[in-house]
DNA sequence: CTGAAAGCGCTTACAG
DNA sequence: CTGAAAGCGCTTACAG
């Protein structure tokens, strides 16, 4: 390793010497803040830009380090068996975190539940009460929603949503898939698999469907990808709002008797595991089956052949990529994309060995 | 933003005031340096133990930085319109190093011609001539890459292999897909979309097919999905040495003309794109194609319909991640995954969007 | 409007 | 075997 030569990346330092002034000064045209003369300004302003300084990521941020603690505000569902799914999410957060608490970054998580809209108000106020200095969630009570985001503008508060958006919502920056193309693409690799005689079933399975955004506008994507390609296949539809085995498995054996020779099951999110199980018990393993997210559960029928497709739309990124924003905006001002989008995964069998989240 | 509180991470001083020494003995004790007693090395691990000390690596990296610089070489195939994909990698490298050239970081670039192993030699020896710290490189051809592997065990210069692997080539580490599984994955996707009686066709295009590590392991997985799960598909085979449109199209034209009936073409590298343009003229868009890489051309065939899968194991990334690896190991002597096998995507018309390389 | 000085947490000669 | 001091490049009170 031979020592660092030539341009080895001028500082304030120089700057300084080359202008006649002190770094302070330097310092105060970087920044842009007041009280220089236009004249020494200029002048600065000269130097930096013939030496094209660049300023030292490392020692600025040493430097800040030592200046206040930035509060973020995490709000996301609950994690329990049904919705292990937002493990993914949680987890990509705490590794932001440990990632950037050494700048003075605090993470407060806050939980509500998925089937309980009035959990989700609850938490919001606690959130608005605590005054943090960004707030990272997911929209999926669209008017709940509302009473958060509008506080946060009145107040200037930064948030980020991620996993699913709410068009209009006018954040920092939404991180997530472009959920209508998810089912849109879930379409396509049905098609690739399905004969143009069979029918198509499209599952729901939430307590809150009318009021679930994400959900509402996957189908709208799957049903867009066969009427866009003048796709005869019968489309079917079932609800459920009853999340339990026990309930599903009912409905799906009401539709099967009735309806004969269904090619493939398209389910709107992670519950695709019940679907799963039940076609397991019923001896319907041919029937394609596509859902949602790289869940336990989901593998394990993934493995075994009863799941055939899984979309997945990097959920740990999402959680990491929120706070990571979040943070880039609060502490260095940086300009941030609008809409962080996600790509679109497919999983199979045979590649999720070596998927990451 | 409040002022930070309590457990505001304990440095080095603090370790330093509570064992009695000073911070340099402590510096000592952290990095498993020569010349402390037993006695003290003992006191001040229990001390960092108790407080449970993670180095500030802010800090660390700024004191660093005055250091020499770190040379690290890269041997990669040239990027011509016929080998577009090497494009990636290389962009990865570039955007690894602009984030750490301020820790004194270079980066020389080497470059082969992919059909000819003599250049490959050519750019060994001048890398050996100019004893890098470092090495990242693509092992294409296996014989030629022992010379370079063989003289960086003598001198005990670290090397990264990126993109295809060679077992028992001892690197630092491998950053990769696992190409077996991706031909395997490839053979899952043809048996959904092909009816049992169709035959299936490969086709392998470089000038050293049979030196050719990833491209005959790329056939070998694909043709084990279909004995593992006893698949009855007659499997073809068709190998060109020429690369040109030219001499694919004719070759291809005499084997369709003796071959009725084949569903799916599986192409084992990124030249997919040749394959796509000889269906389009030929009026066969209904055969399945599936080929690997995320490059122009492929792209635009994917748009069309006439390819229907690519395979694609970030290239990009690896790119970047090889660089930081010999960065971590080079700069922090961090321990490093021996092998980290990089996920197998798959890309259609439908997600192409939203893929990052 | 401007500057001298201290500090961020770590590393490294150098001196004992 | 151990310590005092300077330095990495930047930011920030504080004093003028």
């Amino acid at each position: 390793m031979k020592k660092s030569t030539d341009k080895s990346a001028a500082g304030v330092k120089e700057i300084a010497r080359l202008a006649k002034v002190s770094i302070a000064t330097v310092d105060r045209v970087i920044h842009n803040r007041e009280g220089v003369s236009e004249k020494t300004k200029n002048k600065i302003q000269a130097i930096i830009q013939k030496l094209n300084y660049q300023p030292n990521v490392l020692a600025r941020r040493l430097a800040l380090a030592s200046r206040g603690t930035i509060r973020l505000a995490v709000l996301l569902p609950n994690i329990s068996g049904e919705t292990e799914f937002w493990q993914a999410p949680l987890d990509g957060i705490n590794q932001a975190e440990a990632e950037i608490k050494q700048y003075g970054i605090e993470i407060e998580r806050y939980f509500f539940d998925q089937n309980d809209e009035s959990s989700f108000d609850k938490q919001v106020k606690k959130i608005i009460r605590q005054k943090p200095d960004g707030i990272l969630f997911t929209p999926i009570f669209p008017e709940e929603s509302l009473v958060l985001t509008e506080d946060c503008k009145k107040k200037g508060i930064p948030y980020v949503m991620i996993n699913s958006d709410i068009p209009g919502y006018d954040s920092l920056c939404y991180i997530g898939a472009e959920i209508f193309h998810s089912g849109y693409l879930a379409a396509q690799l049905v098609n690739y698999c399905v004969a143009k005689t069979q029918k198509v079933l499209v599952v729901k399975i939430a307590r809150e469907i009318d009021n679930n955004y994400a959900i509402l506008r996957k189908e709208d994507g799957f049903r867009a990808y066969f009427s866009d390609n003048k796709i005869q296949n019968k489309i079917l539809t079932l609800d459920s709002k009853q999340t339990d085995y026990a309930a599903v498995a009912k409905k799906l054996d009401q539709l099967i008797k009735k309806e004969n020779d269904i090619g493939a099951i398209f389910v709107t999110n992670s519950r695709v595991s019940v679907v799963a199980k039940y076609l397991r018990k019923a001896g319907l393993e041919n029937v394609l089956l596509l859902g949602y997210d790289f869940t336990k559960d989901n593998v394990e029928f993934l493995k075994d052949g009863s799941i055939d497709f899984l979309i997945c739309e990097k959920p740990q990124e999402q959680g990491y990529r929120g706070v990571m924003t979040l943070f880039q905006h609060l502490v260095y001002s940086n300009t941030i994309e609008k809409n962080y989008l996600m790509p679109i995964d497919i999983i199979t069998k045979e590649n999720y060995q070596f998927y990451r989240n």
